[in-house]
DNA sequence: GTCAATTACGTTCTCCGTAAGGATG
DNA sequence: CATCCTTACGGAGAACGTAATTGAC
């Protein structure tokens, strides 16, 4: 038992038209091979589905039945070929992306402008994670891709998309405030406030020996932005990554480059290994790199 | 874009086993030419359905999509397939059948016995109907198969079942009750009653030249179970087909056969013209033929 | 006698299998 | 280097077209 499309279409066009000869034209086949395509079709079947004279043509009560079911399944078919080509042209379809907050907020808006621009009938989500978040929201297949922190993920593919120098940022009354660069060592010191232990940020520092043994109890916070405000109090000075610095344009505020090469901290896109990206989510990860690159 | 049910299996056996040399046995071909079988798939459908390397094989996700549209393709095929097998071994299906009521009394019983001794899981459908009644549910596929009276049908294919003699019914001291026949003429007397107009067996007997300006203002009703009680009360004769013969069966009735060769009611069997009858219905067809040879 | 479906037969093309090639872990 | 998918190539069978045949009106 074996059917193609095409013989369904056959089979359709002479119940519709109830003649060979016409029937066998619509489907650009001479009339003996479309009765002879007919005929193969009812040995498939088991079962006469034609009463035919060679003045009528007219089915039989079980090639009714058959019919029935034969429309549609022509017409899911058809629409599992157009929904493919649908997604094949992008022309529908759904990309989602976890970001690092600071990536979401200083990249994302143009990725998702210009891939818009160039699909529109796509949805876009994006999820703003930390680097732990994004990494599991990959895990599971609810995003297509993280922009995540951090360079030995053995787990995901990754592509490095820069390797960002940390910034000393402090208020302009600081000793250190109109240096062009300052060394990692010289930054740290008994004013130095962290962010949360839990961030990446703070684990990739808390891992450089110029910082080992400093102050472990000084002020602690979750968010960038509260950060911003202790230094711009006076309370201490910090240290952060360069995506993160529009937390900190603010009067008196200042950002002093770490010099020190070792301290990068590495951006990647990240997918599953050995998992191939839908149509859409390329399109967009072709795009980030675009945005990483410029 | 032609696509076949072997085509579908092989799609979907790989999406399956995730494994081209497996895939290949279980669709009893060649790893070769499954692998063809594959890539036309993919040419096909215009979009790329597998990522493989050499070791792994995974669906993309255009290919997600698509195994999930062709599952369910692939059971409805099944489902027509079975159900038309199901349908040409009896195994399921419906036939319906009008028949006079006389006939329905008669000779169906023992012809829905048989039938349904040889196809236990097919519903049958008796509807016991005037002739009138029985051609227009003909006429609209109401049933299959309907048994009247009445001869030149054109409209139907018509297998004539029997040319019913008919009789004169009367109490045992009527002048005529132990006659062996009688001819029209003899029956026909100032105590003839006669079903309703409306009735086959009345619009046939007005016809015959022996009735015709006979008491056209005798007793007149439509049941035949009121005609007998009429007959056997003694408030005058009448004259019926032979298959309405069990009415009047009963003490003191007398039933004399009508000799005039003229007079014969045809019963057929008709069938809508130019349509085939499904295979219960041609099945049930036989069964009937059967019944009214024996 | 004409129109229409089937059958006959030669051709073409698709599909399959064997075998060689190439990539990956 | 062993596994496994792909490509190459030749053959078998299916599908198609032309033409003759049969059948219905």
């Amino acid at each position: 038992m074996n059917i193609s499309t095409r013989d369904v279409e056959a089979f359709l066009a002479l119940a519709h038209t109830q003649h060979f000869t016409r029937a066998a034209e619509r489907c650009h086949l001479s009339q003996s091979a479309f009765s002879q395509k007919i005929g193969r079709i009812e040995v498939s079947a088991g079962v006469k589905l034609f009463e035919r004279s060679t003045r009528h043509v007219t089915l039989t009560p079980e090639g009714e039945v058959f019919a029935e079911e034969m429309r549609r399944i022509q017409a899911d078919m058809h629409q599992a070929f157009a929904g493919l080509r649908d997604l094949a042209q992008r022309r529908v379809g759904r990309v989602a992306v976890a970001a690092l907050p600071s990536v979401a907020a200083e990249w994302m808006p143009q990725v998702i402008a210009r891939y818009r621009a160039a699909n529109p009938r796509i949805k876009v989500e994006l999820f703003d994670a930390l680097a732990s978040a994004g990494m599991s929201m990959l895990r599971d297949g609810r995003v297509d891709m993280a922009i995540i922190a951090g360079e030995d993920l053995q787990e995901f593919d990754c592509r490095v998309l820069r390797r960002e120098r940390y910034f000393l940022v402090c208020r302009d009354d600081h000793p250190l405030a109109s240096r062009q660069s300052v060394s990692l060592a010289q930054a740290a010191g008994p004013d130095m406030m962290h962010l949360a232990r839990s961030s990446s940020v703070r684990q990739h520092l808390q891992a450089q020996p110029a910082l080992l043994g400093t102050h472990p109890e000084g002020l602690e916070v979750e968010h960038l932005a509260t950060l911003s405000a202790l230094v711009a109090q006076g309370l201490g000075v910090s240290v952060v990554p360069e995506l993160t610095l529009f937390h900190f344009r603010r009067e008196r505020l200042r950002a002093v480059a770490i010099r020190d090469t070792a301290l990068r901290r590495p951006i990647v896109l990240a997918r599953r290994k050995g998992r191939a990206l839908s149509i859409a989510a390329q399109a967009m990860f072709e795009e980030v790199l675009a945005q990483a690159r410029g």
